[in-house]
Parts: C-alpha cells; structure tokens; sequence
DNA sequence: ATTATATATGAACAGTTGTTAATATAAGCT
DNA sequence: AGCTTATATTAACAACTGTTCATATATAAT
C-alpha cells in the first residue's frame, strides 16, 4: 500500500526535518537557518526537502504550529475542582508551566516564538491568542471561583490573572536566556516557587 | 581644520546611517537589514559606508549600545526622599517606564532587543545587566527604605522587586507587539496604572 | 517481471549577501 | 596655486540564498 509507504519511511524523513528545523530555527533564526543546512543536518540533500514540503515558509509553518500545541490539558472539571481549594489550583498551573520552561521540546519553541515574535505577524497573533488569552481565560476562571468561595479577596478575576502570568512568563524568559549560554539557573529555579507564594499570600482572604 | 570637517558633514553621514540602522534592524533582524538596504535609505552607495564603520557588526553593535543608554535617571537622593513617601516612588517609576514604552526611538529599540535576545550573546548579558539587574536595584532600595519606615509589609525587598519589574516587562512587551501591528492599545493602555495600584494594594501595611 | 510511485541525487539558475579595489570628487590646509 | 584628506562612486569578487531541473534508485502494486 502506497499508503503504508507513507506511514513508515516517508513521514520518517518528514518527522526528522521537522525536528532538525525545529532546532535550527530556535537557534539561527528563520533566516539563518537555511534549506541547506537543515538539508545536510537530517542527512539528505536540499533538494530532497522539497519532496516533502512545497518550499521553506511551508516547513516553518508546521515548525510553527507546534509551538501551540501546548500539552497544557486541565479540563473544566479539574478546574471548579482544584480552584474552590484555593491555593492548590495555583500549585497546579505553577507547576505545568515549570515543566514546560524546562523541557528540551518546549524550551526550543519558546525560542523559536521570540526569536520571530517581532517579524511574523501570524505568529504575533497567534502569541497573543494561545500564549497570552487562553492563560489568563484559564485563570480567571480559577480566581473567579475563589471569589465565590470567599478564599481570596473580591477582584477583576482578568486583571488577577494577567497580574500572576506576566511574572511567570518573565521567569520563563529569564531561564530560557539562560539555558541558552548553558548558565546555571539555580537562582531562578525555586522564582516559580517564590512567585507563587508571594502572590497567595497577597490575595488571599 | 579636519576635525571640523569629521564633525560637520562626516558624523551627519554616520549619524544618519545609526539612525536608518536602528529602525532596519528593529523592523527586519540582523541579517534582514542587508548593507544595501541601509545604505540605499542613507542615500549612498554600499560601499560609503565602509568609510564610517568597519563592517556591519560594528554598525550593529553601535546601534546595540544605543539600546542599553536608558534615559531612565533617578539620583540616590531622588530615590530616598520618594521612597519615605511610599507609593510616590512607585508612581514615578511606572510612568517613567509608561514613557519609555510610547516612545518611537525607545520602542525600535526594544523591538530590536527582543529580536536578537536569542541570537546574540552580549546582547543578552546586557540584557540581564542593564535591563534586568539595574532596575532591580533601583526598585529594592526603595522597597527596603519603605520596610525601615513601616510602609510595607516586611519582606525580601530583591523579590518584591522582581515581581513589580515581571509585569511591566510583559505589558511593555504586549504594547510593542500590538503597535507594530498598528493595533489599538486603548485596552492595555491603564495596564501599567493598573498594576500599580493592585501591587501597592498588596504590599502597603 | 513490469509498471508506477516515492524519494533520492547532482547540477544549475538567478538573485542576494558582505566586502574590497580602483577611481573620482570635493573640501580644507599650507 | 598645489597637496592632503575625507568621502563618494562604479565594478567586481566569492560565497550563499531558495528553488527547479533532469535523472537515478529503491520500494510497492499489478
């Protein structure tokens, strides 16, 4: 089967060409990483590529995609369930958010999305929609169920969430940069922690 | 006299070509902004400009250094007359920084910091220095003198610090991205006045 | 075994890149 | 005036860019 062809060798070469573009995107720039050198780094030659992808935008493209294909999954239920105790929906996200900064895939999309946050306006919006929005949509919901609660003190559930995000984020960058000159991150890497601690003891009731 | 001269007409040229440099590099990238491009909006040909600098690094780098001279001066005397009055302190912060953020030249060079945060080493060392590390400074010796006069819960003055500075990198980061875009920024706009007030709200005894 | 399909190769294309060399121009100094 | 210096131009270089071509190879389907 023609098929079956597809499956197995095909989408093997595809698979590695993502992976390597995927590298060499987070660490060179889309300008920088050139069809040639993604080319000879998957082991075939520049040529091959377009067997698989109609040109370079294309591979970008589904390198892109996969940065918001976030494995950030809390369903609705475990949100009501985890947030009407308070502190432990905080512990929850803080910790997800953690792993992410600190697995190898996620730290090179992470790259990737900064490197090319100022020169792609797709990516631009999508940053603000998948990054930013469905963090704070997911907080809020959270903090708004405190509220009901009485567990913390009455606020704009948003104006909360964007509070408590924009430090995660600004610690993910600073451990990015960091990892990045394989520098030590052992200062920041209880800042999760302490942020989080920092900001239950200020809203709470 | 030959110095007149390099000051007259010579540095008008350089000058000129920091200045179209800047906003290349902060809207296309390192090697987005070829030296044709730059010289061609200067008005001259490529090869002039080798006259002024010695190659596009040296360029880059002049332009880099731009980036990290913050028009951002508060004297010592400064901080601790406004950091007695408490929230005063904070107050002059946030709009200082509120105006770096609006600022067309500061704003080109934000842009271009974050685009090569992930590409340049010295960039990012200056970054964590000068972006990071100073304002953190600044901040917890006003956190620490409003400890010693009972304005505000007593605490480690560095993480207060931290947690002030996280969020308004991010909504500096937020305001950026929408204006490149030409995007109403009417909804982030108060962010900073925002924050301000629901941080001082939580930190104040 | 023959045919079809997927995927590889080597060579070439036209355009762009950073940089340099030879040369022209114009202004300042003596 | 003539000489020096700063700065411009034109032309070219070697290297690299994204992409396409004709062609080879290997695997799967008939």
């Amino acid at each position: 089967m023609s098929q079956n062809k597809e499956q197995n060798k095909g989408s093997q070469t595809k698979q590695k060409i993502l992976k390597v573009a995927t590298t060499l995107f987070s660490q060179l720039g889309y300008k920088g990483a050139s069809v040639r050198k993604i080319a000879k780094e998957v082991g075939i030659r520049e040529s091959a590529l377009y067997n698989h992808f109609k040109n370079k935008e294309e591979i970008f493209l589904e390198v892109a995609r996969g940065i918001f294909t976030s494995p950030f999954t809390i369903t609705h239920d475990e949100i009501q369930e985890l947030a009407k105790r308070g502190k432990p929906f905080l512990q929850k996200f803080t910790m997800q958010y953690k792993m992410l900064t600190f697995d190898k895939s996620n730290e090179s999309m992470f790259r990737l999305l900064m490197i090319e946050l100022m020169q792609n306006k797709e990516l631009r919006e999508q940053f603000m929609h998948e990054f930013h929005d469905k963090n704070i949509k997911l907080l809020s919901e959270g903090f708004f169920i405190m509220m009901q609660n009485n567990l913390i003190k009455s606020n704009d559930p948003m104006m909360i969430a964007y509070e408590f995000i924009s430090t995660m984020f600004y610690i993910r960058l600073q451990i990015t940069l960091l990892r990045f000159d394989a520098k030590s991150t052992n200062a920041l890497s209880t800042q999760f922690e302490k942020h989080l601690d920092f900001f239950w003891e200020n809203i709470k009731l």
